[in-house]
RNA sequence: GACCCCAUCGUCUAGCGGUUAGGACAUCACCCUUUCACGGUGGUAACACGAGUUCAAGUCUCGUUGGGGUCGCCA
């Protein structure tokens, strides 16, 4: 069976990932089958709309590479595909759910609705009793018709238990007593979510419901409408929430990172997405590292999990190390590109600095703090010179260096292969070890502990006049 | 408060009646090494609790506890 899904966000804001994840999920089962992925743009709040909000929606789904195939921008047979431009059409149908008996028309002004009956605001939300659902049909399309203002409530008569299966969750049941009549066309005419959704659904041909099982408990309200205008209801699959800790859900609020914020801060888009589709899914076998279109030839509802998942931006930094890793080398000295802004005016070998960054990043933003030592050498303490392992400290580092800036001038080919050669040749000749002249020199041109990159690397990288006035510095310094 | 949902290492998870409870991240140790990292090897670490059902329960049932969600003219 072919499967239609279709992402539904409003234009609020930024992207989270908890939302990305809902349309990994509904991109996958659709193209897992061979179906179509639609988008569809739920902008009837008109107070939360936010300006651009919906290119970041664009700008996000192109980048991580999941492509609709029915859209506001592209078409498509089932539209519009922007719920303000389908006002009409939710109008229409709000009247005939009145005339089927589905719903009702409200004259509750909204401070009626949340003062309990003694006027006073209820402590424990209770069930709003509606008394306009007591009106007749006759006597509400005449004051409909006077022009007073009124919104279409749901109406729900029915006793008893309503049942349903969700695909993840399994069959579950609720008490119809215990669903509320809400709104579902606003004073403004603007449909609200629990309507406008059930009717672009059907109305888009949709067989695949993804959505947060926040959804799980107001789902029988949605099949009572279905069922009103006598529509089978889609195939329902509710996903599990992406959490910050164990209490708290992934928010926009709390600063929390959004699919943006992570690219900024140099995580890759695949690895995201890879990272985020094992939130809540797996294969069922060891496999973790999956690129878009693995993943549509792998998925299966069936391994979909009930129980949120904290979002571990550990896990996912291992994972984007990896992904930087596994590119081309000229891809990633491209992307390393804007981090070395602020040296593209020295004579630094920026090709082989970005072979020796890439196999020790993991993000990209790593890039900033591994080569701050590129500009100038920061001040440092002579007992950095001091290593038990490489037997080294500031007296001995004060005659290798002697020895190494003898021999330095004299390598032609300033390449990491001869350099190495050339100081473990020092080495030896002097019965020293390597170290006790590599470690020293790489303290003399960075000036750092631990760099990316050993001593002849970074000589490389700085070049040959460069570094061999850094270990001319790095000599005066120790004394010598 | 009512209703719904969830519960395996710190985290993501495998497990669908019989397993030495497996993998990954993190962590620790060691190896490799031109520091750090990468890579390699090994270790620490989990079935929330209590009753049942069964020859046998992480797995099924019920309860308890803990957590989350819903109860908007927001989605």
């Amino acid at each position: 069976m072919k499967a239609r899904t279709r992402f539904a966000p409003s234009p609020t804001g930024y992207m989270h990932i908890g939302n990305l994840r809902t349309a990994l999920y509904e991109y996958l089962i659709a193209k897992s089958t061979g179906g179509d992925f639609l988008l569809r743009i739920e902008d009837t709040d008109q107070k939360r709309y936010v300006e651009g909000a919906t290119d970041i929606i664009y700008q996000t789904l192109k980048t991580v590479g999941m492509n609709w195939d029915e859209g506001p921008d592209i078409g498509g047979n089932y539209g519009p595909y922007i719920q303000s431009e389908r006002k009409a059409i939710y109008a229409e149908y709000a009247h005939k759910l009145v005339e089927l008996g589905g719903a009702h028309y409200c004259f509750c002004s909204q401070k009626e609705e949340t003062e309990s009956e003694d006027g006073e605001e209820a402590a424990v939300p209770t069930k709003f009793q509606d008394p306009c659902k007591h009106l007749s049909l006759e006597e509400a399309k005449a004051r409909v018709a006077a022009g007073e203002p009124y919104t279409i409530r749901q109406t729900i008569n029915k006793k008893g238990k309503s049942h349903f299966h969700d695909e993840v969750y399994g069959d579950i049941e609720i008490d119809y007593d215990d669903l509320d009549e809400g709104v579902l066309l606003k004073t403004d005419g603007f449909p609200t979510y629990n309507f406008a959704n059930v009717i672009d659904d059907h109305l888009m041909a949709i067989t695949h419901v993804v959505r947060g099982n926040e959804y799980i408990s107001s789902t029988p309200k949605y099949n009572l409408i279905y069922e009103a205008f006598g529509w089978t209801p889609p195939i329902y699959v509710h996903v599990p929430q992406v959490m910050k800790d164990a209490q708290h859900k992934l928010s926009k609020r709390n600063g929390d990172a959004s699919f943006q914020d992570l690219v900024a801060k140099g995580y890759l888009p695949a690895a995201i997405l890879n990272y985020i589709a094992l939130l809540g899914w797996n294969p069922g076998d060891d496999r973790e590292i999956f690129s878009l279109s693995e993943l549509e030839k792998v998925f299966d509802i069936s391994r979909l999990n009930k129980s949120p998942a904290i979002f571990d931006i550990v896990k996912l930094t291992w994972m984007n190390g990896c992904y930087i890793r596994e590119l081309p080398t000229e891809k990633f000295h491209e992307l390393a590109m804007p981090y070395y802004q602020k040296y593209l005016t020295r004579p630094l070998n920026l090709e082989f600095l970005s072979k020796v960054l890439q196999p020790r990043v993991e993000t990209l933003a790593d890039i900033v703090s591994q080569t701050d030592f590129l500009e100038n050498v920061p001040e440092y303490d002579l007992s950095f010179y001091e290593n038990k392992k490489m037997k080294t400290n500031a007296e001995v580092a004060q005659n290798t260096l002697k020895l190494a800036a003898e021999v330095l001038p004299t390598v032609a080919d300033w390449t990491n292969e001869n350099l190495f050669e050339c100081l473990k040749n020092l080495a030896a000749e002097n019965g020293l070890k390597n170290g006790q002249i590599l470690y020293p020199l790489r303290i003399a041109l960075s000036g750092k502990e631990t760099t990316a990159g050993g001593a002849t690397e970074i000589a490389v990288i700085l070049g040959k006049q460069e570094t061999l006035n850094r270990v001319q510095a790095a000599l005066a310094k120790l004394g010598a």
